[in-house]
DNA sequence: TTTATGTTTTGCCCATTAACGAAACAACGA
DNA sequence: TCGTTGTTTCGTTAATGGGCAAAACATAAA
């Protein structure tokens, strides 16, 4: 049951949906999440934390960047993978969700690695 | 976008989950479920209202009675169905879900209608 | 080494909310 | 009618949680 809410409670907050919901197109570094959402930095890390915690997403450094992503399936955990699919399916065509990806477009395109 | 942050904020309270998943096996009136949980009539009343304002239970009123019930399927509202079928697929071995129904079966066999 | 950039941690403020008790409301029975 | 029972509303309190800025941390470039 602590898990569950854990996942529960992650997702009862709208920037971490739209976290979620643009990750399901690729990993995404925090700065460019900042970028979209248009929150503080500190704001943003502490909501991909929360979701780190309930299991939703991943991460992997790559030199100064970290790059934040859903997590691939992993046995024992399936209603993680369920939750994102419970996501996908009720806000597939949401005008939110639909912003924010055409929004990450623009982002995507300006940002370069070293 | 604020339908389903409604949902999700309403299943992000482990006394609303309960509830939900108590009521999945047939509705109960408002006593019962305040039994169940051991909490303050006003508080469970207070659960209720934000469970029905989320459209996640219904009820019926009879004699003195409010009976709650998980809602049947609406046209454009499949989400709330989704939702319900995610819970149970989640929950449905869950430790303190199972105790609930235990328990349940105790206060089922000692209410009786006038 | 110093500077710059990306990220997290810490500390604080404000809004939200879960909990309760008391009071109000509703419906039945005596 | 008057109590009794079931339920909700109201008012208050305590805990939770999202937001920001500033400081700390990490890594790469100059």
């Amino acid at each position: 049951m602590r898990e569950f809410m854990n996942v529960a409670k992650a997702v009862a907050d709208e920037s971490r949906v739209r976290i979620l919901m643009v990750l399901d197109a690729g990993e995404l570094c925090a700065c460019q999440i900042q970028e979209m959402l248009e929150l503080a930095p500190s704001t943003v890390s502490k909501h991909l934390a929360l979701l780190y915690q309930a299991r939703l997403v991943d991460y992997r450094k790559e030199g100064r960047w970290i790059f934040y992503r859903l997590p691939s399936p992993e046995p024992g955990w399936e209603f993680v993978q369920q939750t994102l699919e419970w996501l996908r399916q009720t806000l597939a065509w949401d005008a939110t969700i639909m912003a924010d990806r055409e929004k990450l477009k623009q982002i995507r395109s300006c940002f370069v690695q070293a």
